[in-house]
DNA sequence: TCTATATGACTCGTCGGTAAGTTACCACAG
DNA sequence: CTGTGGTAACTTACCGACGAGTCATATAGA
């Protein structure tokens, strides 16, 4: 018995694969990245360093499998909103209200796609932003569709305003992050409010 | 003549400093501050290593150089918006105007006051987000005006507005540093039909 | 000759990744 | 019911690379 902490623990390897990356997910969200080592995460799954690789073979898989699983859900839930007949700003506030609705257990889920942190080249990265892809092509629908209202089709201006789009997804999920006592639903009220406050002022 | 390149190249500190800064700058503004090596920094330079440390301490040191050199302007341009008698949006876009003007040269310099990967504890992360704050409290103030606009006091609902709008800057900014070509006033321009594609649906 | 400017060659800690071995469980022969 | 071997689950102890930071030293110019 030279190892006393060695051999299994009787833990299936779906089971603690769900398990460490719910914990690599949080990681990666909240602290981006480059500054999560895949030592931290093993100490928080209460497991050893070798044991991830084992199941993950590096830490861009890891990554990668944590961007599979909630790229996939997010991914699935923008395309829903944008298949419905709701355009302009009230497909905004859909796709808003959904993503709340869809997040309200981890909001860092979506930080996960907008990493600016994680490695930009190599084939793997590539397929890791497949996702961020994703959405942000149906950003750019949603936001063509708005412009195209205001008979503006500027391919330049779609872009920007793509950029500053996700970028106020970005921020609320930020600020949500900051106020973890806020539930979907008042986000989705206080979203509506500051809507309002926007239209209502004509300085 | 053990060492081909030592001694001294006739360069005066002040001189050197600006130099070094002007690279380090750009670097964390545009890789951040964790991706950024020192080393780095000293290459492009065409210095070593060591002479940084000489002048800037450490790594922190150097951030916090780019910070003050940086922080100042960006700053003292916003409160001098902030004085005049703009509110509301107009006020929102006479600052953005004036950080383009500002940013022409190097729009990278804004994304120092808000990175993420850049240490969040110690004496010395508490004096870099000093800049973060200043911006933060003013945009803070001209949000607050505006919500006051539209009836709205609610402390929360003005302090995710006001992430919002850093984000929306924030985002305005990357843009620009993925569009090197467009000049400031393009950008203004640009800004303005963004507003004007927003204002003109109401679907 | 004294000082400011400058550098090559280190140390040290951290992190991604690996090799080799340990233990629990399970199917099955007797 | 009891070995017994195979496999899945798991660990300790290590390596190599890289980056922050330091030391001793070298040279140009007043």
């Amino acid at each position: 018995m030279a190892r006393p902490n060695a051999g299994t623990k009787g833990v299936p390897r779906l089971d603690r694969e769900v398990q460490i990356l719910d914990i690599a997910s949080e990681q990666f969200g909240t602290h981006g990245y480059a500054a999560t080592s895949v030592a931290t995460v093993a100490e928080k799954a209460g497991i050893s360093k070798p044991l991830i690789y084992n199941y993950f073979g590096s830490k861009e898989g890891l990554y990668e499998a944590c961007l599979d699983r909630g790229g996939a859900i997010v991914a699935e839930e923008i395309e829903r909103i944008a298949r419905g007949d709701a355009v302009g700003i009230e497909r905004g506030m859909q796709t808003l209200a959904g993503m709340f609705t869809l997040l309200e257990p981890q909001p860092h889920l979506w930080r996960l796609f907008f990493d600016t942190t994680a490695p930009t080249t190599g084939p793997i990265a590539d397929s890791a932003t497949l996702y961020a892809d994703r959405i942000g092509k149906l950003a750019e629908e949603g936001v063509a569709e708005l412009m195209a209202l205001a008979g503006n089709s500027d391919q330049l201006d779609i872009s920007a305003m793509t950029t500053v789009w996700l970028g106020i997804v970005d921020s609320l999920m930020d600020w949500w992050l900051d106020h973890p006592d806020q539930t979907a639903d008042q986000m989705i009220q206080r979203c509506m409010r500051l809507l309002d406050a926007l239209f209502g002022d004509h300085s």
